[in-house]
DNA sequence: ATCGAGAGTTGTATTAGCCAACCATCGATA
DNA sequence: TATCGATGGTTGGCTAATACAACTCTCGAT
């Protein structure tokens, strides 16, 4: 079992590492789109608009964060709200032209630095590490 | 290079998915110490203590930051401060017997839920795991 | 027609972080 | 040896992200 610990301490760890810094260093590398922002926005995009509610779902944020979240990219005019005819309670979102661009832009400029950090691993060892952080996140999600 | 864009865009979505909820993790896991007092407290147990600047440097956190976070935890009766005779402008940091306590508690409970997390993966993929996390965020402190 | 549930917004508070201005001390050097 | 730049640390002021609670509006079922 020793090893089995010290395996899990160091993903613990460097997981942590990570999270300290990604904020950070998405504020630096991407001043005009934060972390957040660009989450909800290439979710907006990915699912060709959804509804605040489901974004506050899938990303575990309570709705008033998401709210605000949102009213500042609708203010920035990246997404727009369409009210669902059938339902006046809801507000489809989905980005606007100006927001698809930047999202697309942002979305290059971090998998070109991505690139960078992995440009000297092998693709097995990138499909790997992919495929155990894919396990990882769903087991969090499972366990709480 | 479709393949390696596929992973690379993985690795992107779930490292930030994984930040994302960290912190609200942690909090909800440890109310009594937050994802940054722990780190750093769990940073003066290992080294035996060491000065704010060292855990500001280490952890790529502002000096105020760090300052305000060593208060708290001073104020909870976590760390204490001892002068350093030779430089008087020095304070060498160490956890209190009540905060090596604490640490000990969150730590084990950290652990745990890790392991929860991770029960069903055999110790080779552990081990893999691991070292590619080493190995990323060794590259983003390489290049920014 | 009413009432409970769902979608969103707003008020309030907390936490973590940054930057800049500041103070005290140290060590080198003019 | 008096001074000055560098270093360690604190404080003031600000922002971003978040949560929780209270609220409004709309819908659907009774």
């Amino acid at each position: 079992m020793a090893h089995r610990d010290d395996s899990v301490e160091t993903i613990q760890q460097e997981m942590t590492a990570f999270a300290r810094r990604a904020r950070a260093t998405a504020a630096r590398m991407h001043p005009e789109l934060s972390l957040v922002s660009y989450t909800l926005l290439a979710h907006l995009d990915d699912q060709n608009g959804c509804r605040a509610t489901d974004l506050a779902a899938h990303y575990f944020l309570d709705k008033s964060t998401v709210s605000r979240q949102i009213a500042a990219l609708e203010k920035l005019g990246f997404v727009e709200r369409r009210v669902d005819p059938d339902d006046h309670r809801v507000q489809v979102l989905h980005p606007t032209q100006k927001g698809a661009q930047v999202l697309a832009n942002v979305t290059a400029s971090r998998r070109q630095a991505f690139h960078e950090r992995l440009a000297d691993w092998d693709e097995a060892d990138l499909d790997r590490f992919a495929s155990y952080l894919l396990r990882y996140n769903a087991a969090q999600e499972r366990l709480g």
